[in-house]
DNA sequence: ATGAAAGCGCTAACAA
DNA sequence: TTGTTAGCGCTTTCAT
């Protein structure tokens, strides 16, 4: 491997000169760094990264932690990637089993193997990771309260309020059904305070098919065979993702629903499987989410002012509501 | 922070008697052993990553290279982690906008910032990369006949002809629209010579609406448009991925076309929108792809043997086709 | 079985 | 403006 002292042998200059022109940090007369960065090129030098996160404690990546995958992960993994490139930051993915191997990662971060975190979910209590916040930016994209930890969250509360009032002003008064999030999660709470205000509204509307799944995978299919077999009569269910709904939707015109007519159906997000399927859904901009989330550990690290871009979700009614 | 030394000095040893008793290399005593051991506990000592890193040039990373974002990528990048993360590997993205940006990540891995790399997609041509092979592993999921690159893929030719095969079967001699992926890939070649013998052996069959979308994102879309444009009859179409089928039947829904019937729709590779959306398509099985790519990935790095899980598409018939 | 010492490649404090 | 030197924390010869 070709070191810096070799380029500053062949420049005939110190090692720290050498260092100098290349880094670009510190004083170096022309005539000498002409010199080093002439040989440099000659001898084909690159500097080793290694020795430098070494030297420097930072490695210019940033830790993408999700429980698992599915395709909203996916989506905020392409924006985030692609705005922190453009800073020199790499992103290393997370999907953590358990408590224990978020740890892990935290002791990564602790240890200066990655410069920022960006939590689509954690497994351990805030209360836990914000102890981390003094080695780097800590962002999520749960919604949490929490003093140290950035979160650029949409209150669900009032969004799920305007579905239900769309629904009773479509519909009326009618059964509706909902498919939740884990009930430890702030969204889903939020969600549950909607459905309790609606309910106390509407006494008419029956509102206490509640299902909840944490994993979005095979959630829907779960959720739809939950719905075939329950005795309630339900008019309308609410899921809360598009990919949930998307799969929900599926099972169930498989097993002969006809979706709007026997049942309307509101999803969220608004991902491609919304869009595809003609699922009536919110758009909650995951891009500009994204975006702010990136942007804040961004603005920590290079010591620039943040600046949260404001997102006003929006409904999207299309065929299914 | 809390160094080797520090542990050696409260044990009472030497620093290189701790690093043996907490790596685990050479010889030391139970007794001295012990005294570390317990030592680095009371001290909370963890070994700087960095340090082992630029000592051991290794970063038990394996770069995760894709050209764009779509959500196979993302199932992939799943299957890959979980996978890796077993053996202690973390897995970095990247996704890269020309060949200056494959190059650099090219330059990490030689400067073993990277102990691995597996490829989605390239962008320089195989000559290049392949003379990083002499840096660590390097797998790709686009089929390649280069023998320093391993490439677990999977003949497309007669996967394209056993749809042919289907439909002609079903339906006769009817014409046959073709949404392919960019033509300079392997894969594409193949379906390309498929669509040719097929010709050959069905005159009546028009086959010659082919149109090429190398990247996913808004493929389904143009290529609707193009397909309601266009003044050739076409019967069924066979689109490249289950994502751009679905968006393609997606638009094609919205502007009254009804699939199956004024319209035969096949995809490839059996996602989550081909399932979602009840579309005909053909199992590559990625997950075992997936598994193939990132055991051989660690087969080499961790000098073990390595086994290819041999693959057989099936083809899954559903609404569409 | 253990310790002393070298060195991975880089940067920065200090001296000149 | 430049060179000298120390040191980041770890592993690994080489002696003992």
């Amino acid at each position: 491997m070709v070191t810096i002292f070799d380029v500053a042998k062949a420049a005939g200059v110190s090692k720290s000169t050498a260092s100098r022109a290349i880094s670009g940090q510190g004083y170096v007369s022309q005539a000498s760094k002409a010199k080093v960065l002439t040989a440099a090129a000659k001898l084909g030098y690159t500097p080793s990264i290694l020795a430098r996160q070494f030297r420097g404690q930072s490695t210019k990546n940033i830790g993408f932690i999700a429980r698992t995958y599915y395709p909203a992960v996916g989506e905020l993994l392409k924006y985030c990637t692609n705005i922190l490139k453009k800073y020199g930051y790499g992103v290393t993915i997370y999907f953590t089993k358990d408590t224990a191997e978020e740890a892990n990662i935290l002791e990564l971060f602790r240890l200066h193997a990655l410069d920022g975190l960006f939590f689509v979910a954690n497994r351990n209590n805030w209360s836990y990771i914000d102890r981390y916040t003094e080695y780097g930016p800590i962002v999520t994209w749960r919604r949490t309260d929490n003093q140290k930890v950035y979160s650029s969250y949409i209150d669900h509360y009032p969004l799920y309020k305007q579905i239900l009032d769309y629904i009773y002003t479509e519909y009326g008064e009618i059964n509706i059904g909902h498919v939740l999030n884990d009930p430890a999660k702030n969204n889903t709470k939020a969600r549950l305070r909607a459905i309790s205000e609606y309910t106390k509204l509407h006494p008419n509307s029956d509102n206490s098919w509640i299902v909840y799944y944490p994993e979005q995978e095979n959630a829907g299919q779960q959720a739809s065979l939950n719905y075939l077999t329950t005795k309630q009569t339900i008019d309308a269910v609410i899921v809360y993702s598009d990919y949930v709904a998307a799969e929900f939707m599926s099972t169930l015109r498989v097993n002969g629903i006809n979706i709007p007519e026997e049942l309307k159906l509101f999803g969220f997000d608004n991902s491609d499987f919304g869009k595809f399927m003609n699922i009536s859904t919110i758009d909650t901009y995951l891009a500009i989410q994204a975006k702010n989330l990136t942007n804040r550990i961004i603005c920590t690290l290079e010591h620039e002012t943040f600046k949260e871009i404001t997102i006003v979700p929006k409904v999207v009614i299309r065929q299914t509501c």
